[in-house]
DNA sequence: TATTATTGGTCAACATGGCTGACATAAATC
DNA sequence: GATTTATGTCAGCCATGTTGACCAATAATA
């Protein structure tokens, strides 16, 4: 495979579909680095002015779009250890952004929430990224929109996106 | 904005696009999150067995894209830090994954390029990356790959969306 | 030619946010 | 009563970003 970009330019019977040649998915790779650091960009600058990262971010982004969700659930969706959410997510509690009760089922679980300041930062923060998003989908139109979504959700692990279908109905329409 | 979604259902002259629905939005947002997750994850196995991490991965695969690229170059594209690059970069010659060599225009750029053995390894990690874009893409359609390259390209900050127009011409088709 | 700007390297220090391992505790469950 | 589960905590390591300071070689220019 010493360069499959000429191999589909000279030889017509091996011609891939028109996005599967390699430079169609070397093109995807690229995007992909390219659009998630400016993605994340924004958000990032309004976070490093109030001492946070990008690990606070999803913390916040997370519990507000599910509240009362446990620690578990959090280290399930972000895949880190939970010393390290242990570590993100005790100053969050400590800085008043995150407020957590005992649950009442099960009294060992911490159930999160977000403080009206959390709150008031995820909405700024997922503003920010919402416009983004907002605009682009815009200026692509519904159906581009809609391939966007699929393929997303394509690059998924497959176990994870079954996982993921469980927990957010939502997530893939 | 107590509850774009609520006001969504409840107020229909209110009613968006159907893809500017904050709900959408929202979608737009997670599903980054968690394909960006698993896009650099099969990756980060392959280099963290060989003591290497993500940031090298995008140093082998810029140079692998354009050889005899300079340092100014390389820094452009990864908007990171010389002192940042530097220690990757030199750790990456160190261990013969890339080979630099004098500027004949200018003597003090250095002009990279993959070894043997950086090749080899680019070629490894960009065909882990490419076969899930190939599975993705192949699930998804022709339509619904060109329109997740066109919200991605309209994700990236105009101006440096522009900037990588004249750096890769074919990015952006 | 002398000065300035550019390209690049280096050293030191620091912050974030991953990781592992070990151990503690309370509550639920078998 | 014993075990599993949910969570916390402490200690340390590593990768990768940051800033600031400073140096050297080369190129461009006044």
């Amino acid at each position: 495979m010493a360069d499959i970009n000429q191999m589909n330019k000279t030889s017509p019977r091996a011609q891939k579909s028109l996005y599967l040649r390699k430079q169609d998915l070397r093109r995807g790779i690229e995007l992909m680095f390219f659009a998630y650091r400016d993605f994340t960009g924004e958000a990032d600058d309004i976070l490093s002015r109030l001492g946070l990262g990008r690990a606070h971010h999803r913390v916040i982004y997370f519990v507000g779009r599910q509240p009362n969700m446990t620690v578990s659930d959090l280290l399930s969706i972000l895949k880190i250890t939970k010393q390290s959410l242990s570590r993100v997510l005790s100053h969050l509690v400590a800085e008043g952004y995150i407020h957590q009760e005992q649950g009442a089922r099960d009294k060992r679980q911490r159930l999160l929430s977000l403080t009206d300041k959390g709150l008031v930062l995820e909405e700024k923060l997922t503003d920010v990224q919402c416009k983004r998003f907002a605009s682009a989908f815009s200026a692509c139109g519904g159906d581009a929109v809609a391939g966007f979504q699929d393929v997303l959700a394509n690059l998924i692990n497959e176990d994870e996106r079954a996982d993921l279908r469980k927990r957010y109905p939502d997530l893939f329409e």
